[in-house]
RNA sequence: GGAGGGAUGGCAGAGCGGACGAAUGCGUCGGUCUUGAAAACCGUUGUGCCUUCGGGCACCGUGGGUUCGAAUCCCACUCCCUCCGCCA
């Protein structure tokens, strides 16, 4: 959610900037419904301070209050369908890019920031994920359908050890590791901003009004729904881990092969609550979080700046970092990280208190540290010419066996 | 799943339908006192919205209802607690 002040004050830089996200006629449409809501808000008011007595009315005065009463039912509805109108606009209003963001629509608009890391070179026919074994879609396609796989022996030993990978060198540099719920009520996918835009990519389990995330950025985000931080405990930063739910409904057909694109992975998350003054600069420190565990794992990667009209309606700026994905000869993201600035803090209401100041909407931000998607990357890289992959030694002491693959 | 009890400010805890945005205590913050601190005393202390900046309005778990008027009465829901049953 945006603050409405900034559309009534400076609704110009708004506009531009929200245009770039095409979106500059609904905020147009929104400061009409807020002045109409205003002048609304004015009328009732004004009313309802006749109603207010000190003690017993007079029987004259109770004729006269009950001809208010009916003026002010009537005025009351038409507020409420104008504050209902104006809260509509207000939560399908995305957040406006940040001015370093590229322009553009689509993945292609998206800026290169920097490649690094060499590509791996194969004297020999390269195997996909799926040829170096240990991902058995056949039957969790049978268990559950397409898009669900069983991740078997050594290879779902090997996963596990990334994400512990992962947890370690977060907890290391300050983050809580917290395990959260998976499902969640509809307030904090709205306040997320997955609702009301994402629906049709939510599993919703009807029978409990529940929703299954499709990241545990929702449930970080929600950690601290409706609650005053204390400036000295931010910047905030959490570790989630937990498996995430996606429909993948837009994407019918593509990456159809494999267990690139699946309904169900496991992941894990940063989120970071702090203040408005820093969020840019956490922004950056998540993204060479990222990096390092990338560079850790010896993954040939690049680094996109996603183009404004690209970017979902929470991100004010997004980055993603791409691994080189040897069986498809390109870079495929497995990482995204996100500053959406104070708009998913004021639909959860989430403030922190700053002395003289008073209390002010605090950022958030959220990047990922590991997913499953990691796991395709590394077999292929690692793969071997007799169709045995190595495993980076980082990994082995977490656990992970020396190798997977023909035995 | 069954049976009870509860939800009021940072916390605890009052609140005969009008004087209640709300007693009191603790805590907070500021001050007096003190070499300093504690104690004591004095004061302060919720949030949001609108504003012609005088002020006005809303909020006592949530949503409805009764009434001229609801923290208070009625209905529904949510959450928490206790007990029973079931369960990883």
């Amino acid at each position: 959610m945006i603050d409405i002040r900034l559309a009534r004050e400076a609704p110009g830089p708004l506009r531009a900037a929200l245009a770039r996200k095409g979106a500059a006629e609904l905020l147009d449409e929104l400061i009409g419904a807020d002045d109409a809501w205003r002048a609304l808000t004015g009328r009732v008011d004004e009313l309802r301070a006749r109603t207010k007595l000190k003690g017993k009315p007079s029987s004259g005065q109770v004729a006269e209050l009950q001809a208010v009463k009916e003026e002010l039912h009537e005025a009351e509805a038409a507020l409420a369908g104008a504050a209902q109108r104006r809260a509509d606009l207000l939560n399908r209003l995305p957040n406006p890019p940040a001015p370093d963001v590229p322009d553009g629509v689509s993945e292609e608009d998206a800026l290169e920031v920097r490649a690094v890391g060499e590509r791996p070179r194969f004297e020999f026919a390269v195997k996909d994920h799926v040829e170096l074994g240990g991902f058995d879609l056949d039957r969790g396609a049978r268990l559950s359908g397409s898009r669900f796989v069983y991740r078997r022996g050594a290879l779902a030993m090997l996963e596990l050890a990334m994400y512990r990978y992962a947890l370690d060198r977060l907890v290391g540099l300050g983050f809580e590791l917290v395990l959260p719920p998976v499902l969640v009520r509809e307030e904090a996918m709205y306040g997320t901003g997955f609702l009301p835009t994402e629906e049709v990519n939510i599993y919703k389990v009807e029978r409990d009004e529940l929703y299954l995330t499709g990241t545990s950025e929702v449930a970080l985000a929600g950690l601290h729904q409706g609650e005053v931080l204390e400036l000295d405990d931010l910047p905030a930063r959490y570790a989630g881990y937990s498996t995430c739910f996606r429909r993948e409904a837009g994407a019918a057909g593509r990456d159809t092969r494999g267990a690139f694109r699946v309904h169900q992975f496991d992941k894990v998350e940063m989120f970071v609550y702090t203040t408005p003054e820093r969020s840019a600069e956490e922004h950056e420190a998540i993204l060479a979080i990222e990096e390092e565990l990338v560079q850790g794992l010896g993954l040939a990667y690049r680094v996109v700046c996603t183009a404004a009209g690209d970017l979902g309606p929470s991100a004010a700026k997004k980055y993603d970092i791409e691994a080189w994905m040897p069986s498809q000869e390109r870079y495929r993201e497995i990482t995204s990280c996100s500053n959406t600035t104070d708009y998913q803090a004021r639909r959860l209401n989430v403030r922190f208190r700053d002395g003289e100041r008073g209390l002010r909407v605090v950022h958030t931000l959220n990047g990922t540290a590991m997913t499953a998607r990691w796991l395709i990357a590394l077999v292929e890289t690692y793969q071997q010419p007799d169709g045995s992959v190595a495993v980076p030694e980082v990994l082995r002491l977490l656990g992970a066996p020396a190798g997977l693959g023909p035995s």
